[in-house]
This record gives structure tokens, sequence and C-alpha cells, in this order.
DNA sequence: GTCAACAATAATTTCGAGATTTTTTATATA
DNA sequence: TATATAAAAAATCTCGAAATTATTGTTGAC
């Protein structure tokens, strides 16, 4: 755990604030990711928090943050030079947060040549979306058929708070997005939390954050309206009912039509060398 | 790659001898990993050939090597000084390709407190295996369907390899089991390479080399008689004959035996640590 | 004008020392 | 004896410089 005495003797760059809460015994850092940057106009987001017990874990959290908001585009060279000044952490501190990256195949790399975000395509949304359906049906077949009252409460919880920010996002601005991702993503893993299988969810854990990639990109240019809500809705009534057949299906269309939407989108937007 | 400059001005410990072989552009380098390593007097495995474009990935391989073949036993901590004793790497080496190998599930790491090899456990089998099957079986079918001649050709000229390596490995010593170990994975890797998802083969790569793990661990004390050349060959005349259900059955069942000689291999040589 | 060899530049990779954190050991107190 | 606190030891984590490699630019020969 970081502790004060370590924040006051090296403050790296990105730092735009740190807090103590009296809740708990984390230190939040709040990274304020655009400070360096070179993001055009646009608006900025806010900081996002993050509890990191290294400056590893923090490079890599604040990184990824990057790829996936598309701060750092897809395909594009990560050299150590720029990333030093963008985010203030040491060579072998970013290298690691890379490898890291590398592991998750949001950054490829090539021996002696360094490291690049990995680049997207409509052909690879097409291949992660049909396998990430293989594997979350399946996850989600084993999860209704065995779930218990813990699980009940873990989606019906999630369903809630996942409903209080879809409200709020489809009339107020954009500011949410983060937030909308963490619940969205709460809601998904507790439908699929009571399957038994860790390869399951370790399989689906790197699928759903690459998948999360895309979505952030058709998200912030939607142009096709589209109820999530009752998507949403229709899949956590079928699990509750233990309709497998129907929850099935229910979420398969859901995977299908993000993949429609996000094929647009990209379709529409993404240039030749992007 | 690595040049001759490079290695005359930095040969660490872990080198027994280095060769160039003029058919390709490669510098072997041979690891002795039992020079430095405190193993007790069994038989010494013959060196491994690396070819290492930096140090982090000989060193990734040296690694990711004894953890396969037990050298490095599941749960041990690795400590950096140990590690830099025994394979002559510098701190940011070594804690790179720890990074590496906690991507691919073979060391977990937590914050402050270092880096462990992996533990197994009969439950992980289990689940690894259920989990495998369901991915690779998928593949399989797929390949079947979309293979063309040169799919044919590779499949046939794996199961050959993979036909003499066998034959010697009943008979001989045990020597072979880096190359038997190779060509099982290219033979099963051909099997499925005509399936055109790249995610369903990243994701099929990551569990295959977890479950060479545990079957490295029950080919050592082999303790139950088994036609395993059979079997492959009932795999291969059924691809080759483009009999999607067929192939999968025996493919399945192959799979499951796997799981059964492994699983009394672990539950008889099992210690509570270990 | 094209190509190869060479020099200059820029990038990645590696190492070891120092800073920080965790773990162990020692000491005091109830 | 058990518990809490403090000092000592051992481990991890981080940084920046040096070594190595890749890339770019230049020159000269054909």
């Amino acid at each position: 755990m970081l502790r004060f005495t370590r924040l006051t003797a090296q403050i790296p760059a990105f730092l735009a604030r740190v807090e103590k809460h009296s809740e708990d015994d984390w230190i939040w850092i709040f990274m304020d990711t655009n400070a360096a940057a070179n993001v055009t106009a646009a608006a900025l987001a806010p900081p996002k928090p993050v509890a990191a017990r290294s400056l590893v874990e923090a490079a890599h959290e604040a990184i990824r943050h990057e790829i996936l908001t598309g701060g750092l585009a897809p395909g594009e060279k990560l050299r150590f030079e720029m990333l030093r000044k963008r985010f203030g952490f040491g060579a072998s501190t970013l290298r690691e947060a890379l490898t890291r990256l590398v592991g998750e195949a949001l950054v490829t790399s090539e021996e002696q040549k360094g490291f690049r975000v990995a680049p997207v395509s409509l052909e690879d949304l097409a291949d992660l979306t049909r396998t990430r359906k293989f594997i979350e049906l399946e996850a989600l077949r084993e999860s209704i058929l065995n779930g218990d009252d813990a699980w009940e409460g873990r989606l019906v919880s999630a369903f809630h708070r996942l409903s209080k920010v879809e409200a709020k996002l489809s009339s107020g601005p954009e500011l949410q997005q983060d937030e909308f991702e963490r619940r969205n993503n709460e809601f998904h893993h507790a439908l699929i939390s009571a399957c038994p299988s860790r390869w399951l969810h370790h399989l689906h854990g790197i699928l759903y954050q690459q998948s999360e990639r895309y979505r952030r990109i058709s998200l912030v240019n939607r142009v096709v309206p589209r109820d999530v809500h009752a998507e949403h809705k229709a899949m956590f009534d079928a699990a509750l009912a233990r309709n497998v057949e129907l929850a099935c299906q229910v979420a398969g269309e859901h995977i299908e039509r993000t993949l429609a939407v996000m094929g647009k989108v990209l379709n529409a937007g993404m240039r030749p060398g992007g």
C-alpha cells in the first residue's frame, strides 16, 4: 500500500490530487491523464480514481484507460520517451506495465522494436463478438443452473445500479461514461457469477475487456438509437426466472446487436491507417 | 537478434555453449539450467536450445521451461536473488519475464509481495480439462469444415512426425520428452489450424499450455498403460475423412482420458503443500 | 540513377544501486 | 503466556544511466 511518505517523496507528473478517505486504508490517486496528453480541445474527462498498490499498477491502469478511451490510438507506437513525459514513470516501470497489457492483448510487442497499441478492425470485432458469445452463453447457462440466493441478490443489486446510471446517461451529458462501463461490467459479471468454472471466467474476462474497447468507440459517436435498458431488463427477467433457453437467446441477441451497432460506427469512421 | 558482440560482452552464468548455424540467421543458446540449480542428484536434462531475440525472451523461456518440467515447483516463491543466481539475469529483466508468465497464468503475483509459481490442484485440472474440451472441440469442428488441401498437408506431416517420436518414446529412455511435447503440440495445433477464428486460437493456446504442465507431471511417473498412438490415429483418420461428429467424439474422449490418467497420478503423488 | 557500405542519430533493452515495503526478530508490558 | 510495539533484516519496487540495436542519412562506386 502506498503511504504518504512514498507519495511525497516522488510525486509523478500525472498526479492531480491525492486524498485519504477515513473509511478505508486506501490512498486515492486522482490522475489527470489529460494534463500532459496531446488531446484536442475535446471535453476533458474527469480524473479517474485509482487505488494503486504500486507504481507499476498505476501505470498499467493509466495506460489501459487511455487505450480503452482512445487517448492512445489503435496502432500507435508507444515510445518510452513519450510515455515518460506523459505519465511520469521510469523506463522499467513503464516496460512492465506494457508487458501486462501485452498479456491482455491491448498492446502488441516486437522484440527490439518496441510496443504498439493493438490495432482494431472489423474482422477482429466480428471474430471477438462471435467468440465472446460462445463463451458467455455457456457461462450464463451454467450460472443460471447453479445460481443460489446470493447470486440472485448480486443480480438484483447490479441491475438496479445499472438502471440508475442508464437513466442519467440518456438525458445528461457523457460525463458518466466511466461509471456506465463499470456498472455494465458489474451487471454482465453478476449474470454469470454463479458459473463455477474459474477458467471460463478467466477467458470471458479477456474477451469482455477487448469488447469494452470497441464499445467505447461506438459510445462516443452513437448513431443508432437503441433501447439498451430494455435489452438488459429482458436478460435480467429471464435469468431470475431461471429460464435458461430464453436468457441465452436474449443475451445472444444483445451481443449480436452490439456488434451490428459497433460495426456501423467502425465502418463509417475508420480510416485506412487507423 | 543477438549478435556475437552482445554475447561476448555479457555472458550470463546460464550459458552452456553458443552455436551459429549456417542454415539460418539465429544464434542458438544452449542453456544449462541445471548448472546453477539446486537440483538433487536426479538425471540431468539435456540443454534446451532457445533462439532468443532478447534477454527477456531468453529468461521467459528458461523459467517457463523450469516451471513446466517441475524444476520450479508449484506454489514455490520466486525470489529475485535466487533467480539471479540460477539464471544470471538482472532484476528488471527477470521482473519482465515473470510478468509475461503471469499473463500466461503460469505465475501468480501479489503487489509488494512478489511472485510465485502458480499452484496446481485436482480441481483446477478438472476445470481446465473441461474448458479446454469445450474450446478445442469447437475449433476442431470449424477447422474440419474449413480445411483445405494445405490443411490436410500440415495434418499428414504433423501426424507422421508425431508417430516417429511416439515409437521411440515407448522403447527408449525419457530423453525425448521435450521433443515429444513439441510434436504433440504440433499435431494438436495442426488439427485445428484451419479454424478461422483468431480468438479461439488465442484462448486454446492459453489452455493448451496449462494442460501441458499437468501432462508433463503425469508423463514422468506414468502409472497407467495407455495406447496414446492409437488415440491419435483415430483422431487423425476421422479428421481426414471430414467426419466432424466422429472426430469431435474421439478428441473429446482423448482429452477426458488424459484427465483420468493425470488425475490418478496427481491424486497419488500430490502432497498437501505441493 | 541505383545500390551498398558506412556514419550519425534515435530508439529499445539491460543492469545495478537506492528507495520503499514487508517480514522477522527482539523487547517491553499486562 | 500472550499481546503489542519497535528495531533489524530481507525482500520487493523504482529509477536513470549505460549498453545494445534499429533507423535514418550520407557518401561513393558502378
